[in-house]
DNA sequence: GTCATTGCAAATGCTTTGCAGTGCC
DNA sequence: GGCACTGCAAAGCATTTGCAATGAC
């Protein structure tokens, strides 16, 4: 069972079907699908559902906090579930694949004060590059 | 006298006045312009530039490695010619502007190898987000 | 029954592309 | 003078929006 769909359900959540199915489509971690995945997904179990249900629902989702917003290719954004344990990205600059990394320490301290500008610092977002394991073999 | 001007030359560039002009436009630190306002600041000096050419000039700058693309919001990219300096971005989550920042150390290191999956790691990007002195000053 | 949510279809914003004409080397 | 570059206009994605119909509570 869901834990993101329990916190929906308490958080007054009017629960449709669409929603569930999306919800259930965005569960695990090195999650990263694209809107259109989300629906492609979300419509082998509810053949009708709309783009804009998917977008809408995912919207909400983001806004809720339940759900992160990425964007590592400058391409469509990607919807990461994995929302409270706070990471980082690791993308391979071939096949795009991406895996959920926890670095040492927290980024923001590596900005000297000299650096910060006079801004109130809140976090640091981090996308490690390289070659993934199969895109290297296959090289 | 444009840096940039005469390494584009020296690789052996045709030089035309709307590449001149896209190529004075990207000029100093702290440039962050999306390609609409590119080709704004460029038609003021060239009015019949097109956006396509625009686009073009970017692409190619970007693929000779001159100017860097930068994705800060998921939405238009932008491009910033500070290529030749490693740094990263220090961004206003309230207005948007956006600073070169160069954090201490290199954020790779930050990455255990438990924590690599098997990637040869080239490059980590980072963005830090936060709040401007003005939009702190405003709120 | 009410009102939020859905689906459709059209609109929007950003970017790319095809192709005929232009002008740099 | 050849061929890369330009401009135009149309096409292409990703995403948002307006509005009538639907269905959860």
């Amino acid at each position: 069972m869901s834990d993101l769909l329990d916190r929906l359900r308490n958080r007054g959540w009017r629960l449709t079907s669409q929603r569930r199915v999306v919800a259930e489509v965005l569960d695990g971690t090195h999650v990263h699908y694209t809107a259109d995945e989300v629906h492609a997904r979300a419509a082998a179990r509810l053949p009708e559902i709309s783009r804009a249900t998917v977008y809408n629902t995912l919207g909400e989702l983001v806004s809720l906090g339940e759900v992160i917003e990425v964007s590592t290719d400058g391409r469509a954004k990607r919807y990461d579930p994995n929302a409270h344990h706070a990471h980082q990205h690791l993308v391979c600059d071939r096949c795009g694949v991406i895996r959920d990394v926890h670095p040492t320490g927290d980024p923001v301290t590596d900005l000297p004060d000299a650096e910060r500008y006079g801004f109130t610092i809140s976090s640091a977002d981090v996308t490690y590059r390289g070659i993934c394991p199969s895109c290297a073999q296959a090289a």
